[in-house]
DNA sequence: AGTATAAACTTAAACGTTTAAATTGTCAAG
DNA sequence: CTTGACAATTTAAACGTTTAAGTTTATACT
């Protein structure tokens, strides 16, 4: 049904010539004259030629393509953090012809399949890795495998190839600006543990509030999982007994659960307590209160990671994106107290 | 650097036969007898063999891929609705073992261009369609190519092979509730004019007052975008002159979005006016005061059109899935006064 | 005139599969 | 002991590119 594909044997039959010279001409080589060129760029174009990239894909020996395997709990609970890391990965992918894979999948034994697939078959030529965890196998098994990658993180992963926000200096910000709000009792939502971000995550904090002399010491709680339930969950622990007078959260989902808690005992956001995420997804801005938080660029660690992965392949001689990304502090209501005088 | 790959030829010189009676053992055929296929398949095991899929694409003339491209105004704003669509897709995909190619592009000629690029390059077999426009070019791109595609979608696309969730009762359903809860001005926040999802949602809505003999009439206002900011936009016009009792968004970010207009302009949500999504995304229950919405269930919407994609590229032989999903409404606080006693 | 150089091509092999068709050998039936 | 059938395997071509190496023809230099 579909018209049959043109193939540079059609346009050489076309022209006269052989299936090298078409290519060659196609290609730009400089062995073809300049005349012989033009008209078979013509006559490809007249008949509709597009080149089978299956093919040449066989004989380049790489798929131009990468991959990204998204860690989602469920399809429901996906974190609108990864599809802004999508985007970015995608845009900058497309900017030089290189296809994007995607898989969804559960951490476990699917998504070990999904990473066998992609590079044992030799589907990509790269992936990237999102959330890096704690003795993570998945980066074990891609240098195992030689599959080049490059982790899109909150933190430098040495030895390996990397690109960052820079998680403590985005935490320190919110604790300066909570001490400055004249927050002295400030709680820290931390991470899953078994993420990498959880370390840097805690120790970011406890150096912030080690350095302000008017804090006597911050309490951290952990969570399973950075959902908006998780959030409530532990806010809810946390406002059992004595309560802080500010939270800060790793997440901004994270943010929104705990706030939700606070105000369901009642407590006045930004007044009793404040609350601080990090990430600014677009609905931070949104929500009653607005949430202050730290904004992540979150595309343009993807574009980043994309661009060194790409570099790392060989694919582009670029010189490489800077492997740390600076967030910034994004004052809202839920924090300061001004917006309540 | 990387090992070099085992192929065929390895294993056939390994145990001493062709190439073919290797290929032709490790995929089942009759024809080589039962002790030659064990052995090569356990000498295929210990070589660690794995198909190069490229080689077999090009031979089969198929990728076993398939697309999707996501319309997404820029990476911050991407709406929850894609990515739980992507993850339903992406799931079903690999289920086949298919891969998902995915590009991130902002409607309009970057647009285009990643269509040309998926289609007439041949890198899928197929694609799905989200949010379909009036008088999409897409759709006409994709036929006139012969290249297969499913549009996914809020009503049926005829003639074009599609998979939707039921706006119509979703819609139906929203006004009945409100009318119920005594709301008898009902204004209703219109997806975009380009949208098909725009008629069809139109009409459904006067469809549901007309059939309401409390109502009087239903004030309908549009958008440019489905996102908070435009609902909130668009609540501020409703709300400036006789605002209604009630509003029922086209989607659950326009919802949060005039929501917190309305509480801005200092009404009490639930009380003085009732706010009804469509979509229940995660956030929904989280918001303050939680969203009254439509479940819309986009991951099985996401699957199904997956499958009808594969039924019609020929990849699977099961029955197609049904092209019709029910959406169901999720009263919460935003639209009920029993909250409120 | 003879030789080197260059320009403009063509040939052929390669990438790793799949599969229709051909080949070889074995065995049973006539 | 010939014929035919069948099982097990091989041969060869094909999928559509790319590219190293080879060929032809024209031009320039000695």
């Amino acid at each position: 049904m579909p018209p049959t594909e043109v193939t540079l044997k059609d346009i050489a039959r076309a022209v006269g010539k052989s299936v090298a010279t078409v290519s060659k001409a196609l290609r730009g080589h400089a062995d073809i004259s300049p005349e012989m060129r033009a008209l078979i760029a013509q006559t490809a174009a007249e008949m509709g030629y597009t080149p089978n990239i299956t093919a040449r894909r066989l004989q380049k020996k790489r798929t131009d393509a990468i991959g990204l395997i998204l860690p989602v709990q469920s399809a429901r609970r996906a974190d609108p953090f990864f599809t802004e890391l999508l985007t970015g990965i995608a845009n900058e992918a497309a900017r030089h012809n290189f296809d994007l894979l995607v898989s969804a999948r559960t951490p476990g034994s699917d998504e070990r399949e999904a990473y066998r697939r992609l590079a044992a078959e030799r589907r990509v030529d790269g992936l990237i890795i999102a959330q890096p965890r704690r003795n993570d196998w998945r980066i074990e098994f891609l240098t195992t495998r030689h599959l080049p990658f490059v982790v899109a993180a909150h933190q430098p992963v040495p030895p390996h190839p990397a690109v960052w926000v820079n998680a403590e200096t985005g935490i320190l910000q919110a604790v300066v600006h909570l001490v400055e709000e004249n927050r002295r009792q400030i709680a820290f939502i931390a991470p899953p543990t078994d993420l990498l971000f959880h370390q840097t995550a805690v120790r970011a904090f406890g150096n912030a509030i080690a350095a302000q002399p008017e804090l006597s010491g911050g309490i951290v709680s952990d969570l399973t999982e950075m959902s908006q339930k998780e959030g409530y969950r532990a806010a809810q622990h946390l406002l059992a007994e004595s309560p802080p007078d500010a939270i800060v959260a790793c997440h901004d989902l994270v943010a929104l659960g705990a706030m939700k808690a606070a105000q369901d005992q009642g407590f006045e956001i930004g007044d009793d307590i404040a609350v601080v995420g990090f990430g600014d997804i677009l609905l931070a801005e949104y929500s009653q209160p607005p949430l202050t938080t730290v904004h992540r660029p979150t595309d343009t660690l993807g574009q980043h990671a994309c661009r060194l992965l790409l570099a790392a392949i060989g694919a582009i001689e670029d010189s490489p994106p800077p492997a740390e990304i600076e967030p910034w502090l994004v004052v809202r209501q839920s924090s300061n107290l001004e917006f309540w005088v």
